[in-house]
DNA sequence: CTGGGGAGGGGGCCC
DNA sequence: CGGGCCCCCTCCCCA
């Protein structure tokens, strides 16, 4: 059982809920204890309501579902995988939401203005519950943007109804949505692990076998069980390539996650430099760093998070920041 | 601490 | 569809 990872469980799961926030294309389910926590007067106002069980719905008509996904994202785990086109949208419905913000002030405005000069919570947004508004309109789903929803972009969008995240094809989707069930359809015959996909099966079982270390490696024939493997040990052992730079210390790594244990290590609590330095934009944007840096206990959760997030995410917005190459670091 | 391999588990794609 | 493959990202663990 990995640590720090209760809320992603929540964020996964969506179970439980009880709270639904109703948006101009469609509604998504909440925690109120959640939402509570990260605002103050959100608190306040939900106290006031709905004793008897029934769900809280927050009213934002001016905000669209993917925008809430990404500010609950943000919430939740502390993620902010959001496209600059939908930056706006977020900070807005974040705003409305009288919103703690003073953790992700890395947003801004265009004009300079950040989200953390946020308004208190704007009373309006709550209102008695209209269950018959979701029970109707949007059955059985937690999340549903497909009605009415503006297309995006160009491409096909096809979302979670769990977590969210799109994907390109309804093939795709229905893989990714076998990982909600918990199905473990494949089992190994030697040890008795199981697995979600088959392939992952496969590969599991060959290292069971002798032909456990296939890949040879060209310059030092040390044998690898992965392809990626051998690759990574060429791209860091023999062409000594370190493309991910430390943006606090500017000491460079080979790989991503050893960049983030040695943020989590060397800089837990230093925060993150502003944003007009040129070292903290890349390899991930700064629009995508979790900003509060490392000040959190999570903040080694969310700092690993971050890319394969937003990997699920990367092609839905063609501005998208994140390319796929990103484990390759920058040049 | 960091380097680095092993391993689990994701998305994209082809057939 | 689903199996199989690629490539990826992260986490674990040890030297
Ligand atoms: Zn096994
Ligand atoms: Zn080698
Ligand atoms: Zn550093």
């Amino acid at each position: 059982m990995k640590s720090l990872s209760v809320l992603e469980e929540i964020w996964r799961t969506y179970e439980m809920t009880d709270t639904v926030i109703v948006c101009c294309d469609g509604t998504v389910k909440s925690h109120r204890a959640i939402l509570s926590a990260a605002s103050p007067c959100l608190k306040e106002a939900m106290l006031d309501l709905a004793e008897d069980g029934e769900d809280i719905h927050i009213f934002l008509p001016e905000s669209n579902v993917q925008d809430v996904i990404s500010m609950l994202s943000l919430i939740y785990l502390g993620l902010s995988c959001v496209s600059l086109e939908s930056q706006r949208g977020v900070i807005e419905a974040s705003t409305a939401l009288g919103l703690n913000l003073s953790w992700y002030e890395e947003y801004s405005y265009d004009d300079g203005s950040t989200a953390a000069d946020a308004v208190p919570c704007d009373p309006s947004v709550l209102d008695f519950p209209l269950p018959q508004l979701t029970d109707d309109l949007f059955p059985a789903t937690n999340v549903i943007k497909e009605r009415d929803a503006p297309k995006r972009s160009s491409k096909s969008s096809h979302s979670c109804a769990t977590c969210g995240k799109m994907f390109k094809t309804a093939g795709l989707l229905e893989r990714h949505e076998r990982i909600h069930s918990g199905l473990r359809p494949f089992e190994c015959g030697i040890c008795g692990m199981r697995f979600v996909r088959s392939h992952h099966l496969l590969d599991h079982e060959r290292r069971h076998s002798s032909d456990a270390k296939t890949f040879r490696c060209p310059e030092c024939a040390k044998t690898f069980s992965r392809r990626a493997s051998l690759d990574v040990h060429l791209r860091t052992t023999h062409s000594n390539q370190k493309s991910f730079k430390c943006e606090l210390c500017g000491k460079a790594f080979g790989r991503n996650d050893v960049l983030t244990r040695h943020k989590m290590l060397k800089h837990r609590g230093e925060g993150l430099p502003a944003k007009s330095d040129p070292a903290a934009q890349l390899p991930v944007p700064a629009v995508a760093v979790s900003a509060a840096g490392l000040t959190e206990p999570y903040n080694y959760f969310e700092d690993i998070s971050v890319s394969s997030v937003m990997t699920s995410y990367e092609n839905w917005e063609t501005d998208f920041v994140l390319t796929a190459d990103s484990n390759l670091g920058f040049h």
